[in-house]
This record gives structure tokens, sequence and C-alpha cells, in this order.
DNA sequence: TAGGCGATGCTCT
DNA sequence: GAGCATCGCCTAG
């Protein structure tokens, strides 16, 4: 498979149209194992002025990255386990990201199964913890820009989106009843409860 | 299928 | 010392 570079005037720099524009956009890894990739099909919007946001407390050494200006990656470590990536949205000085919270798997699948520990096709990138992990994305990858050629950056779409659903996010508390996570309905690759996803 | 819980480390109070 | 944008394993139904 061949993945085109996407261009900044592809996508559009505020955090809620971002979220939904990244579904069906690809986000390729190349390391030295080789490239791991998978197409978007959910993602989870984090506003300037959203009190659930790692950016609302103002700028810290941990998240600089959100406030670079669009299109840059986010990496943070959770739980004392799991690292989730972002894309940094708005402009220069505005702190705000997309996490990225599943992935369709593309390419590099056996990398991807060893990297995961044998898991099955299904469940390799189904949550942002696992897709991390999928495709090695650590804190090595924060603040790198995405739309160069590089360890880590985001491919033009390789075919159209399906119809996009809206939901509450997942696994916050502050904020809880926004509806800023978009999904590609009926995708069997995403995250969290059915429930959430009809 | 849904809900409870422990693991584990970093950030902030 | 608390809480966390999670996951995997367990139990109950």
């Amino acid at each position: 498979v061949e993945f085109r570079p996407l261009r900044a005037s592809e996508l559009p720099p505020e955090t809620l149209p971002l979220a939904r524009a990244l579904i069906g956009c690809i986000l390729v890894r190349d390391d030295a194992e080789g490239r791991a990739a998978g197409r978007i099909v959910e993602t989870e919007a984090y506003a300037p002025d959203d009190p659930a946001s790692h950016a609302y407390p103002g700028r810290r050494p941990r998240t600089v990255s959100m406030f670079r200006g669009p299109f840059h990656a986010y990496v943070y470590f959770i739980y004392g386990v799991h690292f989730c990536v972002n894309v940094s949205s708005e402009a220069e000085g505005e702190g705000a990201a997309v996490l990225i919270r599943a992935l369709e798997p593309l390419e590099g699948i056996e990398l991807m199964a060893r990297r995961r520990g044998g898991a099955s096709a299904g469940e390799l990138c189904r949550g942002p913890g696992k897709l991390a992990q999928a495709l090695h994305i650590d804190r090595s990858i924060d603040g790198r820009y995405l739309l160069d050629p590089g360890p880590l950056w985001l491919g033009a779409p390789v075919r159209p989106a399906g119809r996009i659903g809206v939901s509450r996010r997942i696994g916050i508390r502050l904020a809880a009843e926004r509806r800023a996570r978009f999904y590609e309905r009926g995708n069997p690759f995403l995250s969290g409860p059915r429930s959430l996803s009809p």
C-alpha cells in the first residue's frame, strides 16, 4: 500500500472539525522494525475551553506540544502503563488536541501483533493505549510535526470515510457530557462499549 | 455484555 | 497523597 502525506491545507486546524476530519485518514509509523499503519476510525476532541483537557490548567512542561500550533504529536503516559497519542490543534499559543482512540489496521499487522503480545487482529488498535503499543509510540515521538516524513505522520485517506457518529467521550469525569467523540459508524475496530457507537 | 479492580508512574496539591 | 483522556483479567448474569 502506498500512502500520500497530507498537506496542512487539507485539514482544519480547529479542534472539533479536525477530530471529525481525521476519521478515515491514515496514521503511519516508520521505524527500524518496519512500517505499521492504520486508518483512523475514532477520535476525541479536547478544545481550549475544555476542563477535561490536559492543557486546561495552562502550559506545562508535559503539555508544551499542545501549544505549538496544529498537527504536532502530543504523547502522554497514563496510569503508569500506557501511552496515548494526540494531534495538536488550534493556533500556536492555544492548548488543544485530538486524541486518536482507534485504528483499523492496514499495514504491518504481524509487527503490530508481535508488539501487542499476539493479540488478535481485532484487538490490535482498539483503544488509545493499545494503538500506541502496536505502533511503538512513546514520549520520544512527542512534539513531532505530523505532516512531514518522519517516524510518525498522517496520510491521506485511501477510501472515503463512512457516516460519522458522535457521542460523549470515554473514561473522563470532567465535562463528561460533551459530545466530542467521533467515530465511523459500523466500523468493527472501535473501542468502548457498543452502546456508545450505535 | 457489563461492571469491578489492580498494576504502575507521573503530575500536581 | 490523590488522581489519572487505560488495559486485561475476573466475576456475574
